[in-house]
DNA sequence: CGGTTATCGCAAGTCGACTTGCGTTAGGAG
DNA sequence: CTCCTAACGCAAGTCGACTTGCGATAACCG
């Protein structure tokens, strides 16, 4: 066993283990035993515990990231977030979240995380491009601003409410959100 | 030493040694060494290393919950959530915020934390009580929702950004919530 | 199919968080 | 002022993350 699929069989390992046991309990000796491998060969590819889980869980997830398109604003960011609210209540979702926070000081898992958010927020971003075309969304509107804000809030319950958030909130969070956002509306921006 | 007297040499260290050489590199022995005490002591009486951090943090930054009045919702919402930014930017702040996310499945740490925000929320709440008195705020708002929504772009940018976040994002995010809420808006629930 | 080399296995060790058992003392109760 | 007990000092040890030096081999290259 060795390179990619010595990379898998780790990676694999290591999903199985933080669904398995939680993200707290993930020991990288356990994941070198349970792929096969020694455990030096963790730290000599990885160098560090989260290192190792953001690349697992960042490779784990990286597919599916639908980005609806029902003809309204309304409906396709309720849709948008009430994925990533799932998504983000699951054991792996949730570790995710907060395994990347708990990186701090490190530039690569910084970077990962980064590239990880940029990447979802810019592809959600063609949401509110449609509204702006469909004159849903007022010209002003800046659709970073608006996809970190409803991000925010569920980040913020993942990390420190802890609670599951209801699927009432993500509408809510949208309507509020989207009143502002209105053509129609008076000041926005 | 002993005691009441203890506890405060001990907090005081911490947050000494936080703001010195960063939280990453706050080692409980070097505290218990400047605070003159045993490193068993801290244990017993804190049990883990982000108790303590979340202790010292939180006694250290209890004072200055500034709810302004300015007449307007807008304003106070913009002063109170800037005020926030600029807490949240110092190097205790982002400690705390990052800190607390740290604790992980920490039961204490977790109530904490809660506490920590739910106090701020509920505080900031009544900019929102005074608001809808004044018929600034539709009837139907949830000062949680909003107040959450608003502290969780504060909150995703400190943890997932890391970008110092510019004051217009401030402004430009209250009003993006604030059209929603006023009582001439169409649909704000 | 033989040679090169980066990658891996293995052992031994460092470092910091955290625990435990026991002796000692501060500091309040009476 | 004396006694009692919870709180502290100290030593010794566990556990997991991470490092390092060296021998072994898988895998690509020709």
């Amino acid at each position: 066993m060795r390179g990619a699929r010595l990379r898998a069989a780790v990676l694999e390992a290591t999903i199985a283990r933080i669904e398995s046991v939680g993200i707290e309990d993930t020991r990288i000796a356990d994941i070198a035993q349970m792929a096969g491998i020694h455990e030096t060969s963790i730290y000599r590819r990885w160098k560090t515990r989260p290192r190792l889980l953001v690349d697992a869980l960042l490779t784990h997830t990286e597919r599916s990231v639908p980005v609806p398109d029902t003809g309204s604003v309304r409906q396709d960011l309720i849709d948008f977030f009430t994925d990533l609210a799932a998504f983000v209540s699951t054991p792996t979702g949730a570790a995710f979240v907060r395994g990347t926070v708990v990186s701090e000081t490190d530039p690569e898992v910084e970077a990962a995380r980064r590239e990880f958010w940029t990447e979802r927020i810019s592809k959600a971003g063609v949401i509110l491009d449609r509204g702006r075309s469909r004159g849903e969304v007022a010209d002003g509107t800046d659709p970073e601003l608006v996809l970190f804000t409803l991000g925010g809030l569920l980040h913020i319950y993942v990390t420190h409410i802890g609670a599951p958030l209801p699927e009432a909130t993500v509408v809510n969070a949208v309507d509020l959100v989207l009143d502002g956002m209105k053509a129609g509306a008076p000041s926005a921006g």
